[in-house]
RNA sequence: GCGCCAGUGGCGGAAUGGUAGACGCGCUGGUCUUAGGAACCAGUGGGCAACCGUGGGGGUUCGAGUCCCUCCUGGCGCACCA
């Protein structure tokens, strides 16, 4: 019986080559793919081009070319050294994000989200990089500077899109648990992104106001404690109470201080109300608390927190303990009776939250809140090279979101990119336009989206790549979830998350039945090489090395050379290797063979000469072997072949692709110690489709050789029965521990065979001068005896 | 600090609670030779041996690399998340 089978590795970035992490991302999808094809499954097997992004419009700066032509001509390349690793790609599928038959169907998902009201837009605080004059995402800030310029971002407010990932905040953390066939590490880190927290929401009312502040804490319980309150600098109420000159000054002794975790707070001149108590709370600006969780304010209480405790401490603050404990174990943030703390003394902490939030609700005081901290996806990327936000604006500032039918915003070709930041800004010929709808004046909006926001959903665009619509919905229901989606745990959290919203957001807004868009998800390991560097710390190719005498040198000098960790891949590092250079050297089917063989494919691989050498040493020899004239064949061959065509198998299923390796090893090392040779037998057909997945071009062309056909189909079935060993070998353990193993019948008669046991040299020696207790005979196993 | 994962020969790694080290690399000895990044044969956890061996210690079990507790080490992720 047939059945679809969507197999999908993440898509490339069209940076100019692939690189080794690639081939074997690519390898790995490939086997799979192929081996379901040969079950006679309907595979869906996609490659495309993930080609928006920054490094074309750096490459436009250095290079003085266009980031549509470098990525384009990135893409051919490319192309060309996928199709040296002779991947089974469905390339009529193809896609190109930076393509307008890509985008176009964007902006109208982007309409669609809008009008869902999961597209918005607001003032918010980012990360802005003042040499790039751009937006940089999150990840992109790297120990507070920027990844590329290296100087140190600011936090500006700009106005920018942003999608509202917190409406599925739920849905994306308990669904988390259907995805049985995702690794617990990735889900773990998503869960922790997603960052559930419960507790209650408190009003504090400020003295001498109308005004208060809305805290959020997980220890309501801890009320009577309270002997502060604290607000992050970004904090609405600062702004308030504070001129503008004084709050740079407060970020600036802020920056200043060296060890982020040193607290330090200024004194506001207001001060709140206790909620319950009748006394005043003074309010501090302080560092420690984040304005981008919760509701950037705090109540302290540092009698049972650690961070309350350090800050009470350094101001002066009063310490209340209201959980009982030892005054030397404070903080102390555990379980315990409450004490000080009239409507809750003698409580533990879960009944006293309990109780507390009931009082708050009683007394519109607080209520219960569950807070989490993912917050909204910001999209707007001040940049060229991407899908323009298909968005206008007014003169008064106003702005409309266009409709599907005044779409595609086309991305202008005929761009300056010489000037620092988004060079569409200052394209007046195309940002410029009169509104169709109002034969107002107006404005393109310049932001691009986010090139998260494009592999998003490429895993359905690939379902329906020359569709005149995003996608087709009867496609979506019958075709996703992808069953197998491989690539590197480093999108564990982004583009992962970022889909599964996607699928979800869709699933509403179109009526569709997919809830989660990666049945299974499968993530490689890196691949790693030996680095070396000089006394100098330079570092030095590995093929530049040169060992002689015991120390190394780099060829042709006499510059002592000094090896260092096995570290990922890179450039910098000088350890890359290339895969043409290695396609040309070795082969495709060695190259492919090696990405397999030395670990687990979710595990670090490491890159050696011997071991791709090794991997070429088994293509030949398997080539070799199937040059020799037909020999006998046995019983016992059929048996061994079967077993290889089980043991492939299972292994493939599993990823235990490494252990296909074994398998190839194993199966040639037996048939050619005994000299075994199957030339053109049915035998030699059904290897042959085994190794297609593996090393396809070595498996054709032994078969074009062997049965002059180019016909690779139908994965060999097989009688289950071979498989069953009639003769084992059973251990005999005493004690539990082996003493010897003797040949036994399947289904032996336990009786017989101790009878014939104890008479046993090894046996006799050990039991003659004690007494048996108890025979333990897992049937067809092991027997153990034991003794007294 | 919190969370997750992992510790098995010289190395990469195999082992549904049932013969630890499959398979490969490397190494040792040998064969052949058009002297090679070849091929083939034999060996390769430690110990002369009895025996001992899966990071240390404890436990469950007839039996533990595998399950439980605890400690140590390494890696990854998050990191003042209130």
């Amino acid at each position: 019986m047939s059945s679809k089978k969507y197999i999908l590795e993440m898509f490339p970035y069209p940076s100019g080559n692939i690189h080794m992490g690639h081939v074997r991302n690519y390898v790995i999808g490939d086997i799979c793919a192929r081996y379901h094809k040969l079950k006679g499954d309907e595979v869906i097997h996609p490659m495309g081009w993930d080609a928006f992004g920054l490094p074309a419009e750096n490459a436009a700066i250095q290079f003085k070319t266009h980031p549509q032509d470098w990525t384009l001509s990135n893409i051919e390349n490319m192309k060309k050294q996928l199709k040296k690793l002779y991947l089974d790609l469905d390339w009529d599928r193809e896609i190109a994000t930076c393509n307008k038959d890509y985008y176009r169907f964007q902006q109208e998902l982007f309409i669609d989200l809008y009008n869902a009201g999961l597209a918005y837009k607001k003032d918010s605080l980012v990360n802005w990089d003042p040499v790039d004059q751009t937006v940089l995402a999150n990840e992109q800030v790297i120990d507070g500077k920027g990844w590329r310029t290296g100087a140190i971002v600011e936090k500006k407010n700009l106005s920018q899109w942003f999608f509202k990932i917190t409406n599925y905040a739920e849905e994306l953390l308990v669904d988390l648990d259907k995805l049985k066939l995702w690794p617990d590490k990735v889900k773990t880190m998503q869960k922790n992104w997603i960052g559930k927290s419960s507790g209650a929401e408190i009003k504090f009312i400020i003295h001498g106001s109308e005004e208060y502040l809305n805290i959020f804490t997980t220890r309501p319980d801890t009320i009577y404690g309270a002997t502060f309150i604290a607000v992050s600098i970004n904090h609405p109420i600062v702004s308030k109470y504070l001129d503008e000159t004084k709050i740079k000054k407060i970020k600036e002794e802020f920056n200043l201080i060296e060890d982020d975790k040193n607290k330090m707070g200024f004194k506001l001149n207001i001060s709140c109300k206790h909620p319950i108590l009748e006394k005043e709370l003074p309010i501090y600006v302080a560092n420690f608390v984040l304005d981008n969780y919760g509701e950037g304010a705090i109540f302290g209480c540092p009698a049972h927190d650690e961070r309350d405790f350090e800050f009470a401490k350094k101001y002066s603050l009063p310490i209340i303990k209201v959980i009982e404990c030892d005054d030397e174990s404070l903080p102390y943030s555990g379980d315990g009776q409450l004490i000080n703390s009239p409507i809750l003394n003698g409580l533990n902490k879960d009944n006293a939250i309990r109780k507390i939030i009931s009082f708050f609700e009683k007394n519109g005081i607080g209520k219960e809140k569950i807070n989490y901290k993912i917050r909204d996806w910001g999209v707007s990327r001040q940049r060229y090279w991407g899908c323009p936000i298909p968005v206008i604006y007014y003169e008064d500032g106003s702005y409309r979101v266009l409709e599907k039918s005044e779409l595609p915003v086309f991305l202008p070709y005929n761009v300056n990119l010489n000037s620092q930041g988004n060079a569409l800004i200052n394209l007046d010929s195309w940002r410029n336009i009169k509104c169709t709808k109002t034969n107002k004046n107006a404005y393109r909006e310049t932001d691009t989206l986010d090139t998260f926001v494009d592999s998003s959903w490429y895993y359905i665009r690939f379902l329906n790549n020359k569709l005149d619509k995003p996608f087709n919905a009867e496609d979506v229901n019958n075709l996703l979830p992808v069953d197998k989606y491989i690539g590197g745990i480093e999108h564990a959290i982004l583009h992962l998350l970022y889909s599964r919203f996607f699928m979800k957001a869709l699933r509403d807004i179109y009526n569709l039945k997919v809830d989660e868009p990666f049945k299974q998800l499968f993530t490689q390991g890196m691949i790693t090489h030996k680095t070396y560097k000089t006394l100098n710390n330079e570092w030095v190719m590995p093929k530049e090395v040169v060992s002689k005498k015991g120390k190394l040198y780099k060829q042709g000098t006499s510059e002592e050379i000094f090896e260092g960790p096995c570290e990922k891949m890179s450039k910098s590092k000088k350890n890359v290797v290339e895969p043409d250079e290695i396609l040309e050297n070795y082969g495709v089917d060695a190259t492919r063979i090696f990405m397999i063989s030395d670990s687990p494919p979710d595990r670090e691989l490491e890159w050696t000469d011997e071991g791709i050498q090794s991997s070429k040493n088994l293509i030949h020899r398997i080539e070799k072997y199937f040059s020799k004239e037909k020999s006998e064949i046995s019983e016992e061959t059929t048996k061994q072949v079967e077993k290889f065509i089980f043991d492939i198998e299972q292994n493939i299923m599993n990823f235990s692709l490494n252990k296909c390796v074994a398998n190839i090893y194993t199966l040639f090392n037996y048939l050619e110690k005994n000299k075994i040779y199957l030339s053109n037998s049915d035998l030699s057909k059904k290897i042959l489709i085994c190794l297609y997945p593996i090393v396809p071009s070595l498996s054709s062309s032994l078969n074009k050789k062997l049965f002059d056909s180019l016909d690779i189909n139908n994965w060999p079935v097989i009688d289950k029965n071979l498989l069953i060993e009639e003769s084992i070998i059973l251990p005999i353990q005493i004690q539990g521990k082996l003493v010897t193993t003797i040949n036994a019948k399947k289904g032996y008669n336990e009786e017989d065979i101790l009878h014939y046991v104890y008479k046993l040299d090894k046996i006799k020696k050990k039991i003659s001068d004690k007494q048996i207790i108890k025979v333990i005979n897992v049937q067809d196993k092991i027997i153990n005896i034991i003794t007294k």
